[in-house]
DNA sequence: TATGTATGCAAGCAATTACTTGCATACATA
DNA sequence: TATGTATGCAAGTAATTGCTTGCATACATA
């Protein structure tokens, strides 16, 4: 079976469940989203929940946050988690359809549960990593990484999460601006006044 | 139909739609788990999805969180958030099943969404008002009231989410102990320092 | 007692859906 | 040319599921 074809089903399955469920999405759905035939589908993976199994299974190989991003970092606490938070935003964007998953389908979450993790546990210990330096360099007023890491993660995706829910209906202000503003409260928090 | 087995339909299939998701919860389940019959339910309800806005209209009717809680505030900001926090959570506990719909069950989400809204509507409100007063007794650093609010939700909420998917697996502390700390945090950065 | 109302129970229907089978076709490579 | 491999297509199967029907039963109230 041609790797294309195979990458077009995963393609179109982590899509239309990130969007309306697993058990909502049929497998002729993602037949028809790939342009191939539904035979086709149970021919490279046996059953639908394969499909998913072998999507999230890729997470174990490839780091979802890439350590090295630390390189980019100033020092300048404000800039830094802007820069860090836009990341974090935009390997939402990135993983969104997996991520769903995790919400939206209840039906196979414990099964991925140890996939999935990966993405929130990468980006904490990169965090963790981020505030372990900047304490080392005297910025900061607290040594509770952990707290300040969850807190951050907490602030984005709960942000990012009611946005995708309810977007302006209940949110008066822009993505950019949250992001920018939310973190000048969390670094007055955070950084050591002196 | 008698009212106590209408609520007792109800109460089962908010229960099981936020643990399975809406398609995966069959009206035999539903049936199973209120201890009545199948076709009870049909009979009160006439269809699956009218069950749920019926439960949902509900939302309509009552405040979700009730506007004197304000009377409670000192003055004190970390005691008053904490207050707030801690009736977040309770609230998320009561309304989890209804939440939790919002997220797991994108068959209809659409159609409840307006309902679904007035939980974090709600609760915004009650915090826009809380710190509007703060400000006035001039213990607030600023007044982007909408910003502070939706961060301070914005971070419970995705503290609880993440704790309900992941639990100790990814977080290595308490929920009474994020609170508290995260509010900590949150005051240092809005107080005003004099 | 008689009548209406709420519920249970057994059976079943029609639609959906994951998955299968058999066969035709296109295409590449030996 | 011949053979294997990937795909399409038509048809079908077995299970699930939302919902219906017909009938029996319990219970309350007129």
């Amino acid at each position: 079976m041609g790797d294309s074809v195979k990458e077009k089903i995963v393609m179109s399955t982590l899509k239309l469940i990130s969007e309306k469920g697993y058990k909502s999405t049929t497998t002729r759905n993602i037949a028809e989203e790939a342009g191939v035939n539904e035979v086709t589908i149970f021919r490279c993976f046996g059953s639908k929940k394969d499909i998913v199994l072998y999507a999230l299974k890729e997470l174990e190989l490839l780091k979802p946050v890439d350590e090295r991003i630390l390189d980019n970092c100033t020092g300048n606490l404000k800039e830094d988690l802007l820069m860090l938070a836009h990341e974090y935003h935009k390997n939402f964007t990135e993983e969104k359809a997996k991520i769903m998953i995790g919400l939206r389908s209840p039906e196979i979450f414990e099964e991925v549960k140890e996939y999935l993790i990966r993405i929130p546990k990468g980006f904490k210990e990169v965090l963790i990593k981020y505030f372990e330096k900047m304490y080392e360099k005297g910025l900061l007023n607290t040594d509770d990484f952990e707290l300040l890491a969850f807190a951050f993660i907490s602030l984005n995706f709960g942000f990012v999460l009611m946005n995708a829910s309810y977007g302006n209906k209940l949110i008066g202000f822009s993505d950019r601006e949250f992001v920018k503003k939310s973190i000048e409260i969390f670094v007055k928090a955070i950084e050591k006044s002196d």
